[in-house]
DNA sequence: AGATAAAACCGATAGCTGGTCGGTTTTTAA
DNA sequence: TTAAAAACCGACCAGCTATCGGTTTTATCT
């Protein structure tokens, strides 16, 4: 027999450094080990070869691509901002197993109404309104 | 000046082992290291020391309280699993500073919310707006 | 082609976390 | 008071991120 179980990924998980990093890349769009060393925030202030060591890692995790340009190689993130974020919260609840997913928004609307995030409700109104809204007027094409 | 800043508590992670005894306990309701060490999955296999490692852990982190009773703790889950899950959600939204925190709340509700119904869509947005109000009106008592 | 400068590459180290226990001390109950 | 059970303490390993110095490769310029 082969390999017929899929290897269960380590969960991918980002330091301070990775995400500071992936920050620039995205502000960038691209760039080399010096570009996102420049663009560092000054308070960090490490040597090139440390932000040449978090590009290499999020390489290795799948999140840059990277293409040798003269005899540097300029870096890509792979997913945008949003698609990395689902990507992490799709691990999680994948790890959670959470029963439906409604209990578990439930309890986000409460962990917000805790941090009185206000912004969060609001906009989490909205977006709960428009999905309505897509859904029903779906339903409605499909049953014509 | 004191600490008017909000220290930044670490990431909240947990390993394998973790997950697996948070997994029994929300089934048993609460126990001691002997019953999630019985309850454990055979084949981890584990010394009731390692539950004990990971009880530990677990309660040091914030996530179980414990009461003594006899001569051993009992240990409970203070968040069931939508609580949990929401909270690392939240933490998880909050590492990635969007410019607008809107479309990665998107990318959460609609990774929640596939293969829902319209009936549940009109619960959960009856929950929100019904949560928002009771925040406003808790906000407008407090800065009278 | 040879020299030079830049970048990649290759360790190495420190610090933290989780998983794993063995051994010692404390507590409780017989 | 003693015996059993549990907590507590400390140790170790593995894996990961952050950090960087030194060496090799590679591209470019003369």
């Amino acid at each position: 027999m082969g390999f017929p179980v899929t290897r269960p990924l380590p969960p991918l998980t980002l330091g301070d450094l990775e995400m500071e990093v992936l920050e620039q890349l995205w502000r960038l769009g691209s760039g080399d080990v010096r570009a996102v060393h420049a663009a560092q925030d000054r308070g960090r202030d490490n040597q090139p070869n440390t932000v040449q060591s978090a590009l290499e890692r999020l390489f290795r995790k799948g999140l840059l691509d990277r293409e040798k340009q003269g005899h540097a190689y300029i870096y890509r993130p792979r997913l945008n901002r949003e698609e990395l974020a689902a990507r992490l919260i799709d691990e999680t609840l994948g790890r959670m197993n959470p029963a439906r997913p409604l209990p578990l928004l439930a309890a986000f609307v409460d962990l917000s109404l805790q941090n009185e995030d206000l912004g969060a409700l609001e906009a989490l109104e909205r977006l709960v309104a428009e999905r309505r809204a897509q859904l029903q007027s779906g339903l409605r094409r499909e049953s014509r």
